[in-house]
DNA sequence: CAAAATATAGACCGATCGGTCTATATTTGC
DNA sequence: GCAAATATAGACCGATCGGTCTATATTTTG
């Protein structure tokens, strides 16, 4: 059974989070988290060594929740380019609702952490690199079975693919143009249709 | 004839613009710019109402000093396939020396800035507009000149080249992987030479 | 249900936050 | 080169920062 501790400890990542992802790290204070909680400092430090502790926890939770909900979405999907279509969907109007309040907690931490914050850098490095890994597969899914051309190459597809709709959530976030980031989903559908299937 | 005040304002912004790119606008303090510029309380008071405008004095800076390299280099070509690769030429190795230490100000300014601080984000989202124009206009410019194909979208293209610059400046900074960045600028590349210049 | 273990409240800490103000130093205009 | 105007140093302010510690409240275990 769950201890008490480990309860109000989840409680904690799971206020917390979408701070971190609003306000970055710098941005966030003990007071901003306890406020969330409605916890005491006691109650906080209780359950955590530093700020920095719960600023990882938040993107661990944070990240993995992104990941569960995309991948429940794709693994339905058998086919590669349904899984690539599931993928694009799933990130359609992503900056009006996100996973977790405040866009994309994997492009959020890599601007807020990359000069500032090595263990929060080095986190989001890490699932930047299994992101890629994920997509890649699909590609490499759908030319093992026949389904994509095979003169495509899977790493770059997954590095053009995941860098325009990280791109696209920036800009349609600071633009307040939801439909911006839709209009980059929608051509790179578009794209697997005209240049990754088998006609 | 610059005042001194002039001089000095512009001085606080050349050196604090770097800490804003790099740390962010909550990770910067007052005490940073104080070391940075060497100066004292009073001798940035003196010039600047509060932090906000030396932040936004900052990011003015940034972006201003981006344009104008960005535009040197572009306005050289005489004809837009010729632009086009300049501005990628810009960005190759971006995120190991950009215009200002710590990346795309654009990037880094409307990540940092649009859940928390309004007067900074419609500065980016500005900036923004402004450079998708550019690009926008770069292709209209190739299908008026009969040097693009006629059936090329010029708005489509400048929101897929930019988010895909921005992207990757994200994705090879957090990776430590500066290649990432020039193999996608390689792919828009070869995309201008395949699907956008008439053969 | 009582005793032991655990978890939380909240007072407290020194350091730092953004910002003000005055006295002094430096420029500027004549 | 002197007087007036301007610009800067740095002491000081209250608020807030991240973090500690103890006393109390709550769980957990037998």
């Amino acid at each position: 059974m769950l201890t008490k501790s480990d309860r109000t400890r989840q409680f904690i990542v799971e206020q917390a989070a979408p701070l971190f992802n609003k306000q970055g790290y710098a941005g966030t204070s003990m007071q901003d988290i306890m406020d969330v909680t409605g916890l005491a400092k006691g109650g906080i430090y209780g359950n955590f060594e530093n700020k920095d502790e719960i600023a990882a926890a938040a993107f661990d939770y944070s990240y993995k929740k992104m990941r569960k909900e995309l991948g429940a979405v794709v693994v339905a999907e058998r086919t590669a380019s349904g899984r690539l279509m599931a993928l694009l969907n799933f990130y359609k109007n992503y900056t009006i609702s996100s996973t977790v309040e405040g866009g994309c907690v994997l492009l959020n931490t890599a601007v807020d952490a990359d000069d500032a914050y090595p263990f929060l850098k080095k986190r989001a490095k890490a699932a930047l690199a299994e992101m890629l890994g994920f997509l890649k597969g699909y590609f490499e899914m759908g030319v093992a079975k026949g389904e994509f051309r095979k003169t495509i190459k899977p790493q770059q597809e997954a590095e053009n693919f995941f860098s325009m709709i990280e791109g696209a959530i920036m800009m349609a976030k600071v633009s307040d143009d939801p439909a911006l980031l839709n209009r980059i989903l929608s051509g790179l559908k578009d794209h697997i249709r005209d240049h990754v299937l088998i006609k």
